[in-house]
DNA sequence: CTTGAAGTGAACAAATCTGTCTACCACTAT
DNA sequence: ATAGTGGTAGACAGATTTGTTCACTTCAAG
């Protein structure tokens, strides 16, 4: 990727997240990254499109994130599912933290059939696989569970505020784990 | 409150939850409730306002809602906290399911401080409060787990369309709880 | 009968939004 | 040298946004 194209994603990224996608104008982007207008819509087709590519680097930052952190505790003996709830609180307590983009981004985009709303869900079906793959075979549907779990933890630190969000939904975890 | 007042709400309300908050103009609040302008103006002193009567209104619809479904519950011997994961279950195979307005508008309104985000904040509060009754004095400090489930249930429900969300959030609250 | 409250309809202001287009510049590889 | 690539600056269009204002209507209560 163009360096010119890199650096309008990163900003539209942070900005689509701290103030959301439809309140964030592409002016604001133009204007934060230096970039001018006619190079954003030589690189994308449309406002929605830089907010898809924006969701999708976001996406696969997320997925290795999430995997460098696993295979960490697994080295280290721990339970590779239980390294996403330590990540989780480490975001969380973060200065950046201004929720999921993925959980905003359908809220905002609430029509299932919205490519923007199916990347979200995309997204958070590729972490439901991440924490299946940790599990032994019988109890892979516990996925669900744990993913469930995640996501409640991010919506209570978000909303309110509550820093501690992770480890409430760690116990949770353990419980239905051990 | 006055009958043009209140359909105005009403209309709003439910395009709020349709199409979000900032992607609904009020024109088109106004066009599909049939009330003028300056009706609207009258009542409210700006689009922020209409959005926190709305959502003051469903605050008290779903308190009243949920608290009626705890009644009925223990009532029939049942308990209390678990009846709201049935309601939640009737909610989301409602047609009408499109996310929680409280989580959606938190997700708009990033900000913490903003009055909107304010207002999730406190509604989210006073649902854990419900728990929290409904819990022996000892097990206060599972009322927030319960929370966090319903949350977490919401955000499966909507983002990925999991119609069975609340049975697997009810599933672990039985776990917490039991 | 008249006053006041509630509402309508429409024009208007002022800002902001996405997207287009033109003319131009800088660099690099052939 | 020259063609192609990537970028800039800025004007512009056209639609849409929130919010204001004015003249008029409807209707019920004193």
């Amino acid at each position: 990727m163009q360096p010119r194209k890199q650096h309008l994603v990163d900003t539209a990224l942070a900005l689509f997240n701290q103030q959301g996608y439809h309140a964030t104008g592409i002016d604001l982007i133009l204007a934060q990254s230096g970039v001018s207008k006619a190079t954003l819509y030589k690189h994308f087709r449309s406002k929605d499109e830089l907010i898809l590519a924006a969701l999708e680097q976001r996406h696969l930052h997320v997925l290795n994130a999430i995997s460098t952190k696993i295979d960490r505790a697994i080295k280290a003996g721990d339970s590779g599912v239980l390294a996403i709830f330590d990540a989780l609180n480490e975001w969380f307590n973060s200065e950046q933290f201004l929720g999921c983009n993925f959980i905003n981004a359908s809220a905002e985009y609430g029509d299932a059939q919205h490519p923007i709303h199916r990347l979200s869900a995309q997204h958070k079906q590729a972490i439901i696989e991440l924490i299946r793959a940790q599990l032994p075979p019988n109890d892979a549907e516990k996925a669900d569970q744990i993913g469930l779990l995640v996501d409640g933890a991010i919506v209570m630190a978000h909303t309110r505020g509550i820093k501690n969000a992770a480890f409430i939904a760690k116990d949770m975890a353990k419980i239905i784990l051990f």
